[in-house]
DNA sequence: CCAGTGTACGACATGTCGTCGCACATGTCA
DNA sequence: TGACATGTGCGACGACATGTCGTACACTGG
């Protein structure tokens, strides 16, 4: 139920990925260790093993250079981890944060007109 | 300027002080750890020295019974979280987040209307 | 002085993360 | 075919966080 977090070299990975669709483990490691080759190609191996593992990404292994995929957008693994910190925090709303986020002017009028926007857009 | 995160455990202890404004370490334990007061104790203690370092708590040592309190509040932590979440992942901004579990339907209609209501109030 | 209670903190087991290195498979080219 | 480059799979390690436990020490009341 509860989905797996990434840590910071996985999000790395998972950044590539959400640009590029479908990427190698060579490509990957070109733009996460530019330069060394020598042991970054382990890491990143690693790395691509543990996130399919957790399921956030897809390995095609028809080819002997395998292609990687992201199986989760930005946009649903960000949601997730909203969610799942309102459940922690709040019992699952986020009216209370919101409510203490504008108060404390951490959201800016534009962003607000937005999310208005976003909501108006949902009732329909 | 990045706020720590709290632990399970000692989120167990915020949501105490959270409910209660000032505790003893003794309440806390008996909260958490009811029946066992052997090693429980050391166990308490130490989640609030780690609280302490943190920055989460308040100790005060005037009477040899030190008193603990929250220093931040539920929803000021919850902020942060919910900041810090979306600095990560979308560039600050909570709308793409929102649109897409609006998307999915993972709010519900009520939820919508409440979070209708708060911006526009903040509005104001 | 002693027992009881509380504080401070060292130490440890466990889990995660990033890294490294090595064994093995495959592909290319002389 | 043999040598070499390239890529995969994975064990292992160090660093760090977390929860736990044990213990040394301080203070108080009898």
């Amino acid at each position: 139920m509860t989905m797996e977090s990434l840590a910071n070299a996985e999000l790395a990975v998972m950044e590539l990925l959400w640009e590029t669709e479908q990427m190698t483990a060579r490509q990957i490691r070109e733009h996460l260790y530019p330069g060394q080759s020598r042991s970054a190609n382990g890491t990143v191996q690693r790395l691509l093993q543990r996130l399919e593992t957790k399921g956030f990404i897809d390995k095609d292994r028809e080819l002997p250079v395998h292609l990687f995929a992201a199986l989760i957008s930005r946009e649903a693994y960000a949601g997730n981890q909203l969610k799942s910190l309102a459940e922690r925090l709040t019992g699952g709303s986020l009216a209370p944060v919101l409510t203490h986020l504008i108060d404390e002017k951490k959201i800016s009028r534009s962003e607000i007109k937005r999310l208005r926007e976003i909501l108006d857009g949902g009732k329909r």
